[in-house]
Formats: C-alpha cells, structure tokens, sequence
DNA sequence: GCTCAATACTTGACAGTGTCAAGATGTAAG
DNA sequence: CTTACATCTTGACACTGTCAAGTATTGAGC
C-alpha cells in the first residue's frame, strides 16, 4: 500500500503524467506507449505490467483529462456572479478555455474511440465515466434554471452542449484557423437568450 | 493525357478509393498507405509518386469527402420547400445524415490535421480548400435570409455550424452513445427560431 | 525502327510503433 | 531461508511510413 513499492514508485501515475505532457507538447500523435515509459525511466514493455495495452493507458489519461476539464469550469464558474445567464456563459467559458490552453486533451477526450473501449480494464473505465459524467453534471447544473428547449426535458442541455462544443471544435481548438470569411463572433453573442423556467 | 497511362492506369483515384473504403470499413485507424496500396494492387511504395506521404493521401481522400458531404446537404436541400426555415433544416439534416452514414470520413474531415498539412502537395491542398470552402457556402447559402445573430454579420452561420457540428460529433457520429440522461431531442427542437431579415 | 530520357513502379532496407513470451530482479510473507 | 508474487527487462514479431536504388514501361526525337 506504501507509495514506494517496488524499483520505481507508482508508475502508474508517472506513465499518466508523461503521456499528458507528451500530449502537451507534441499533440496528440506524440502519445507512444514507448516514449510514455521512456520519459518514466523504465523499459519498453514495462505499462503492460499497469495498463492493458495503450488503449486502457489512454483511458486512464482522458480520466485525469476530464478532472481538469471539471476544474477549468469550476473556476470560471467562481468568477462570474451568480445570475443563471453569467453562470452558464461562465461554464462555457471554461469549456472554451479548456479547448483552447489543452487543445491536445481537448482532443484526446472528445476523439472517437473505437470498439477498442472494450478491451480496458473495467476499473480504469469506470473511473472514465465517472468523470466524464462529472463535467456533464456541471453543464446540467448550469442549465437547470432556464425553460427546456423545444420543449424536450433535456433540449436545453443537449443544445447548450452541441453548441459550445461545437464552436471549440471548430473556432478555438485550432488556433489559427479563422471562420471561412471575417472575423469570429464570441461565444456570449451566439448563445440564444434562454427564457427561465416558469 | 489518356487515362491509361502505365502499367496501372490512374492509380491516383484508385487509391483514394481504396483509402475512401478503408476508412468505411475499418474506422480511421485501418487508413494505411501499405494497405491501400495492396488494394489497388501495387506495391507499397508506389503512392510516393503520386502522394508526398500519407499526409497528401489524406488531404486527397478529405477533398473527395467533401465534395460527398456537399451532395447530402443538396440533396436534402431539394427535397425540402423553400422556405427559409425548411431549407435550413434540410442543410443541418443533409450534415447530420453524412455524419452518420461515413462516420470514418466526418471524422477524418474535421480531425484536427497538424503542422503536417504544411507538406502536402499545394494543389492537392487548394483543391481541399475549394470543396471545403463549397460546402460552407452551402451552409452560409441556408443562413443568409436570417437576421444576423447577436448583430454579428457571421453570426448565424457560425451560431447554426457550431450547433449542427457539435449535435454531429456528440450524438449523430457516435451510434452507440445516447444522451448521458434520458432521451435525446431531434435536432428541429433544438435549433432556435431565426428571425428573418429585416 | 532506334535511342534515350522520363515516368511509373518494385524491391529492399531502416527506424519507429504496439504487443507478446520468457527471463531476471526485487518484495514480502511463511 | 524459501517460496510465491508483483514488477520490470530483454528480445522478438508484425506492422507502420519513408527513403534509396534498381527495373520496366512509355513516349518523343530522329
């Protein structure tokens, strides 16, 4: 149970830390199995011992991602006054921010992943939901003041999500790229006025 | 000039069809030179002639996705009437069915491509700026009879893009996942109501 | 028809990658 | 001390993209 166990320590962690800054600064293609265990000081085959394979390695990863991701919210959201409309703007500030500064993580935690989800380790993968379900809870939370959107119990949420994320994806993940003709609107001016409940 | 040129014909189209088809079989992760090289029949290090490296077959391949993507959103577009609401619609629907149905190929559309694209064939590059500068058009077509969102002259067009993108990417592209609670809303109810023009 | 240069392709190699099998090494319990 | 076990190392394999060198086909000039 002590931290010091064997030759190394916990790698785990270390391997989850070396991954994340390999993705930093490299992008996301720079993420290796082998450079992660390099940049750990230990041999080539060693993250089998920890990880099933890269796949669950990048599980694990996205889990730590979506802690940060939760945090870049959170702050935003202690910034801004209490209205529901500064809180939500808040909170999607947080996300775009998010996208911006770690557009690599940004990118890991969204990409597609395969069928290949099915091979990690069940515990790594139910951490990964646990947070992923985190953040969306404070997106939720964020949107529970205001009128269902069309009418549907979760349209607010569902429209607030597609449209923050999108506008990452497309505007602030990829720094250089401009929208096709002019400037960018900011986020606050395409976000629709949204009638509170009741 | 003939299309027949050499021992293999136009191996150019070939392999972006073999890629093209990789890509719908396999998910994004079975797009290998070596492979489509097989399928068309060559060998492995035939591409180099015609392709500065994967990165130019990837360019290459994205073009011709493009010009897919812009025929869904016109053929949604001529079933729908003519009105402003429904033509709108119709784009966002053409871009959520392409989205579903070449789920490999929306995906590797809007993968964020990096430094690399700096290495691919400038005309291969123009082109795949041409056909996606034609699908935006198509959208931006759909957005022009509203009233500019937010008094920003781009601000419909990128407020309905970044709404039927991130509706794309979270839901459409990922057959599997639902709504982290509850059901999903279709996406007609969470497109908000666009006042016309003037 | 022949020569010759250019184009299109093949073969072979190299450094990477993830993954597996087998062995070595340290840890901890009996 | 011994034994079982977790941890890590070494070595191999198939696969990837890319490069260098060689071969074959095409087409133009004469």
């Amino acid at each position: 149970m002590s931290p010091e166990k064997h030759h190394h320590g916990n790698l785990r962690e270390a391997l989850i830390t070396a991954g994340i800054e390999l993705l930093e600064t490299g992008g996301l293609e720079a993420l290796t199995l082998r450079k992660c265990a390099a940049k750990a000081g230990v041999s080539h085959a060693a993250p089998a011992h920890h990880f099933n394979g890269l796949i669950s390695l990048k599980a694990a990863i996205i889990a730590r991602c979506y802690r940060m991701f939760s945090a870049s919210m959170d702050a935003k959201s202690r910034q801004a006054e209490a209205s529901p409309r500064a809180q939500l703007l808040a909170i999607c500030e947080g996300y775009l921010a998010f996208s911006r500064d770690h557009g690599a993580l940004f990118q890991i935690m969204f990409q597609p992943k395969p069928k290949a989800l099915a091979n990690v380790n069940p515990q790594i993968l139910d951490e990964l939901n646990a947070e992923s379900s985190k953040s969306y809870m404070i997106l939720r939370t964020a949107c529970a003041p205001f009128a269902p959107v069309g009418g549907h119990d979760q349209g607010t949420e569902v429209m607030v999500w597609a449209l923050v994320h999108g506008y990452a994806v497309l505007f602030a993940n990829q720094p250089d790229k401009e929208t096709p003709a002019g400037t960018l609107p900011e986020f606050a001016h395409i976000l629709p006025d949204l009638p509170l409940r009741n």
